[in-house]
DNA sequence: GTGAAAGCGCTAACAG
DNA sequence: CTGTTAGCGCTTTCAC
């Protein structure tokens, strides 16, 4: 059965002629079930073996009204972000016999609606939607046969059940490790205002600010786009500004990636006088950054894995909870944020003590991938 | 029917009550086939419409013995080469109502056989394998019922079609490139010995500075790792050769950023005296990089692209032809290999005339891609 | 232990 | 024009 030459192929029933037995026996024989004399059962595995028998799936789930399929839905296109996110499902799910169909919105509703219609005609047991976690988006409805989970761009209804990662945590950790690190004045350069990201991450540094009663260096955030041009630009304006800093929290691996250049041009050691933290943990970046950059993880792959787990109990018949989860960032330690004991003691006791020295989880390096 | 209570979805059968008239009806009706009375036809498609009905598409998979799916599966895990392959493949199946199924091997083969035996228990129509092209991979076999497409890592085995991208005249390209800019002096740095994708590579730049009558700066290609570092290095052993040198092809992007990094803080102006072209375009690579590198495209959306539409073909009877076809690249011009004008004169005249300026063809810029 | 029959939801073929 | 029937491939009673 070349590809030119396809075949029908064999059946139940084709196996059943063969080890002279009902088509109803095979069945039993092939999934174990039933009572079966030995010898019958492996007169049937020989036989299907023979012809190359393989479950027809789709007879199969229409009886039993579950595909073990689950809708993978892109609000936007597969990106930087939806992709790890994707593979923490597909990981997980694949371990359960459950397939994934990849669907891209491309940010077109239209089209998306289009996707939503064939998943629920395919009578996939669950879908995951996902796409850029900039600003909620709206719910494909409550009237939905099957149970979907909002992934890194949450629902706009509360009533649905959406997972993000914890970015005001995060922020908040990313801070509280430059502070033990023994720097005192830092800044934060960050993304456009607008993006909820930007609001979050502003949040969780000011709230690491507030624990050590201290301020920002230059009063409040530096707000830009996520790119290294902003945080070489970023760069170049905190220098001039003429204040005395000795740490940069970035919104981005980018940002950071741009001020590690800036510091570096403009005669600044990263880290003996200034310590740097990015935020995404982009490999190919914080690695390729000069110092490699300490950043924090999204851990999207988890991400994606605990909506598999949510998703699954869900086609299991486990109520859905509402409303947003939030996953834990982790901070990777690489040499941007090296403490070199050499900084100015410490400031006034504040009110919260300093948080003591963290345990670094580090991660592995990854490799660079390979080329084609 | 919130997500807890799930209710059985409305059949043709219930259709066939609500509209007082037979399930064949009512499939003709919504199938817009056989004669029916204009009326009928809007009754039955009221009622459907009023249940709430969607085809079961199993059902009509199982009747028809097409299933309207295909699987991606990649030996290696989804990554930045395979990702824009495999949205070009679902970009042009999903115009024609086809769908997705994703399979990660992750390089485990026996991972990759279990999926394609559920691919194959799934009826689906056909396949495209993907994965790191390094090195030509093993064959599914000649013995699938459907047909099957090697994508970017190319099957070991001749009877099978094999897509990938034009590695050698993409380098050739590159070169003359930089010949046609009044670059003589030319150098090429590039990755591991061992990579075919190396190999091509160095086979292109070769064949370009035979077309010319030059020799490679320093004779022969400087070889290492796909990363910055050493990009950077590479700099610094080109400078300390004392060898005059005006251009560099780059194997990849990561090593073509770092040599400008390397060059730029060794004080030698790019593109004024020397002119640097990468290879991927990788755009975050490309576009951040100081100044902007002009790049080699690999086309992955069009392999993708290409991949699908033969595909589709093959899943509609044509027979699949054998062997690798090869898409070709695309020169991506930014700053890093502007003409200055001011070069020394050309050498004596080569045996063959080097190529008039190229119409550079300019890909958009992308966005920065927002965080989540 | 094993076989026969019914049915998952749909459509094509043939009656009426 | 519309209804009836059969069957895609599988599993699951329920007889034997």
């Amino acid at each position: 059965m070349r590809q030119g030459g396809r075949r029908k192929a064999a059946t139940v029933a084709d196996v059943a002629v063969r080890a002279g037995v009902s088509p109803g026996t095979v069945s039993k024989a092939l999934n174990g079930r039933g009572q079966l004399r030995p010898e019958t059962r492996q007169r049937v595995l020989a036989a299907a073996e023979e012809l190359g028998f393989s479950t027809n799936l789709l007879a199969r789930s229409l009886l039993e009204g579950r595909t073990y399929t689950v809708g993978v839905l892109t609000s936007d296109s597969f990106g930087r972000f939806t992709i790890p996110v994707m593979l923490g499902v597909e990981d997980t799910l694949g371990a359960g016999q459950i397939s994934v169909l990849l669907c891209d919105g491309r940010d077109d509703r239209i089209r998306e609606g289009h996707y939503l219609h064939t998943l629920l005609a395919r009578r996939v047991d669950g879908i995951i939607v996902t796409g850029r976690g900039s600003d909620p988006r709206p719910s494909l409805g409550q009237d939905l046969p099957i149970p979907v989970i909002y992934v890194l761009a949450q629902s706009e209804d509360p009533r649905d059940r959406s997972l993000i990662h914890a970015d005001r945590e995060g922020a908040e950790r990313a801070v509280k490790h430059l502070f033990s690190t023994g720097r005192r004045r830092i800044a934060h350069v960050t993304g456009p205002q607008h993006h909820l990201a930007t609001q979050r991450r502003i949040e969780g540094a000011t709230a690491a600010f507030s624990a050590v009663g201290q301020e920002m260096v230059l009063g409040e955030p530096l707000m830009g786009e996520w790119s290294e041009r902003w945080g070489r630009e970023a760069a170049s304006i905190l220098v001039r500004s003429g204040k005395p800093f000795d740490g940069v929290f970035c919104g981005s691996d980018q940002i950071a990636r741009g001020l590690l250049d800036g510091l570096r041009e403009s005669g600044h050691k990263v880290p003996d006088e200034v310590g740097v933290v990015g935020f995404d943990n982009w490999e190919v970046m914080a690695e390729a950054a000069r110092p490699p950059l300490t950043t924090i993880d999204l851990n999207l792959h988890e991400l994606g894995r605990v909506a598999a787990t949510e998703l699954l109990d869900a086609m299991n018949g486990k109520a859905l909870e509402s409303g947003v989860r939030s996953v834990p960032c982790r901070l990777v330690v690489r040499e941007s944020s090296e403490s070199r004991g050499w900084f100015p003691p410490a400031p006034a006791a504040a009110a919260t003590p300093v948080a003591p020295a963290e345990r670094p989880e580090m991660l592995p390096g990854h490799e660079t991938e390979p080329l084609p």
